[in-house]
DNA sequence: TTGAAAGCGCTAACAA
DNA sequence: TTGTTAGCGCTTTCAA
C-alpha cells in the first residue's frame, strides 16, 4: 500500500519529539534555526506530506468544496467549473464535482454524499427536477455554507449568482422579432426553475413591447431539461400539429438548444428558410453550424469565480453572516 | 459552523460507551437486538453520519480516486468521466476531477495535490506537454495504484486502457482516400504522445497500402494539443504555403478537429469543394456542421468504466499485483 | 453483551 | 528552545 512518512517517523529518525517536528515544519518562532533546518531538510528528503485527513480531523474542516451541476459536458457548466477551480485551487481548496444529470434523486444523493464527505461548503445549480429544497435547507440550517448559481431556489437565504436571464431572453426574442418573425415559440426546461421563469418573462416582455400577443400554445416545457431527446421530439410534434406554425423558436437552455437543432435536422427543417432558432448556449462551435443560430452567452467563468469567492467568504467568516447578496451578471447576444 | 453528531454524542445521550455505539451501528453480532435498535433509531433521529476523515485516518484509505484529464469541456473526457463515475460511485468511491489544460506544470501540481489528498488511486490521461513521467513513477514506486487511459506512457508498468488509435486513424484516412483524395495532410497533438504515434502509424499505413507516398511536409504537430488556437493557425499557414496544397486533412484529436473547422471557417475554406476533413471526435454536434465531417468515435464511456474497474482491482487487491493488462477498445467510424 | 483503552497523524496548551 | 500530553472521531483488542 501507499504510505508516506509521518511526523512521527521524522521525529524518531531525528531523535526529536513530534511537537518539535510539527512546529519546525510550520516555521514556528519557538524553534531554533538549526533544528528547523535539520527537520525541513530531512522532511524534504523523505517526501514528507502532511496527512490531510489528520488535519481535517483536527481542524474540523476539509479544505474542500463540493459542486453540484447537471453535467460537465454542458459548456455552460464546464466554463463555470473552470472559474470555480481557478479561485478554489489558488486558495488551497480541493473541488469535488458531482453531476445530477437533471435528476432530483441524484441531486439528493450527491448532496448527502458531499456533506458526509465533510466538504466545507457547497456550490449548487439545481437539477431540472428539483422543485423543493428540503434536502438543502436541512444542511443549510445546520450551518453548511451554500452558494447557489444559475438555477437558484427562492427559499434558502444565502448568496445567489445568476446571469440576467430575463434580459438575455428579451434580447434574443427581440432579435427574432427584428428579423421579421411574428409567431415565435418558446421551449424551456422545467417550468419551476428560476431560469425558466426569468427567461419566460424576458420572452413575454419582448413580445408585448413589440405589440405581439403571447400565445400559450407556443410555450413548451421539457421537465427533464432535454436530457431525454424524446421529450424534445414530442414538443416539436405538438408545435408542428398547430394550425399556424411558428416561424421562429427561442430556446432557453444550452442542452435544449443543441437538442432542437438535432430535431430540426431529423425533421429536415434545418435550412435558412424554415424555422429560425435563437437560444441560450455557451457552446464554442455554434458558428460552425449551418444554418447558424443567434445565441445568448452567459459569463459562466465569471459566475463560477464570483460564486466561489462568496462561498469562501462564508466558509472563512469569523462571525455568522446574515447579509446575503444576489448578483446578476450581464449576458451577451451573439447574432448570427 | 457545520457540525454533525458523533458517536460520542450518541453514546453520552444513551448512556452507552462509544465502542458499543460503534458496534451497534456496524450491526455487530456481539450487540443485543434491543441496544442495536436503540442506537440506530437515535442515530437516524440526529442524522448521524460517520466522519470520513476519522475513518480515513483509521483505515489508512480515503475511498476516493483522483482523475487527471486535459479538460472536462472535451467530449471525449466528459464521456470518460461519466464512465468512471458510474463505477466509482456504485462502489462507494468519491471522484476528484482535475484538469491540466494540456500543461505539464499543472499535471504535476494536480498529481501532487491528489497524492497529498491521499486518494487511493489515480486515473490519468497525460497532458500534451508530458514527455517524461518521473513525477508519476515516484508515486507509483511508493505504491500508489495508477491506471492510465487514452494517452499512456511507455515507462510505467501498470494497467493501460486505450482505443485502437491506429485502426481508427487507418479507417479515417482510408475513407478520405476512397473519396478520391490523394494528398492528405495530417495534423496531430504533440509528437511524443502515445495517441499521436499510433494515429500517425494508422495514417501512414493507410497511405502506403493504397500506393500513396508519405510526405512529411503534410504532417504537422501542435505541441499544446490545440489549446492555443494560434498554433493551429500557423500550422494551416504552413500548409497553405506549400506548392501543392493538400486536398484533405486527417486530424488526430477532439479539440484539434473542432479547432481546424474554426480555422477553415476563418480562411473561408469551409465549403464542400475545398478541403475535406476527417478527425477523431466524440462531439455530439458534428452532424449539425455544414459541411459536415467524418469522425472517429472512441468508446469513451466504456474506457472510463474499464479503467476504473482495473484501478479498483489494484486498490482492493489483497496481494501486490504483478500482472498488468493493456486493453485496446475498438473505435467507430462515422461517415458524413 | 458491554466497556476501557489504544492508536491512526496532527496540533496546541501546558510543562520543563 | 524542546518535550509531554490530550484530543479531533472512529474501530478494535482486550478485559470484564
Amino acid at each position: 500500500m501507499f504510505e508516506s512518512s509521518t511526523i512521527k517517523d521524522i521525529a524518531r529518525a531525528l531523535g526529536l519529539s513530534t511537537s518539535t517536528v510539527s512546529r519546525a515544519l510550520r516555521d514556528s518562532y519557538e524553534i531554533s534555526a538549526g533544528t528547523k533546518k535539520l527537520v525541513t531538510d530531512y522532511a524534504r528528503k523523505v517526501h514528507y506530506r502532511p496527512n490531510p485527513n489528520a488535519l481535517s480531523l483536527k481542524e474540523r474542516k476539509s479544505k474542500s468544496i463540493g459542486i453540484v451541476v447537471s453535467e460537465v459536458a454542458n459548456h455552460y457548466f464546464s466554463q463555470a467549473i473552470n472559474g470555480i477551480e481557478s479561485i478554489a485551487n489558488s486558495r488551497g481548496y480541493t473541488v469535488i464535482i458531482t453531476q445530477t444529470h437533471e435528476s432530483l434523486e441524484r441531486e439528493i444523493a450527491n448532496v448527502q454524499h458531499l456533506a458526509a464527505r465533510s466538504v466545507d461548503g457547497l456550490l449548487i445549480s439545481l437539477s431540472a427536477e428539483t422543485e423543493t429544497t428540503s434536502h438543502l435547507e436541512e444542511l443549510h440550517d445546520r450551518g453548511l455554507p451554500i452558494v447557489f448559481f444559475d438555477r437558484i431556489p427562492e427559499q434558502i437565504n444565502t448568496h445567489k449568482i445568476t446571469a440576467d436571464n430575463a434580459k438575455g431572453a428579451f434580447d434574443a426574442t427581440t432579435h427574432l422579432i427584428r428579423c421579421g418573425h411574428k409567431r415565435i415559440a418558446h421551449i424551456s426546461s422545467s417550468a419551476h426553475l428560476s431560469i425558466s421563469k426569468e427567461r419566460l418573462d424576458g420572452y413575454t416582455k419582448a413580445l408585448t413591447e413589440n405589440g405581439l400577443s403571447v400565445d400559450h400554445q407556443y410555450i413548451k416545457n421539457c421537465p427533464h431539461g432535454g436530457m431525454i431527446q424524446e421529450e424534445l421530439e414530442s414538443v416539436f410534434q405538438e408545435l408542428m400539429e398547430l394550425e399556424v406554425l411558428p416561424e421562429a423558436i427561442f430556446v432557453a437552455g444550452d442542452r435544449l438548444t443543441i437538442g432542437c437543432m438535432h430535431v430540426l435536422k431529423k425533421l429536415n427543417l434545418l435550412n435558412p428558410t424554415s424555422i429560425a432558432i435563437a437560444g441560450f448556449s455557451n457552446s464554442d462551435v455554434l458558428d460552425l453550424f449551418n444554418p447558424s443560430l443567434t445565441s445568448v452567452f452567459q459569463p459562466a467563468f465569471d459566475m463560477g469565480q464570483l460564486a466561489t469567492i462568496k462561498l469562501l467568504e462564508l466558509i472563512e467568516a469569523k462571525y455568522p453572516v446574515t447579509e446575503f447578496e444576489r448578483k446578476v451578471l450581464n449576458t451577451q447576444l451573439f447574432i448570427r
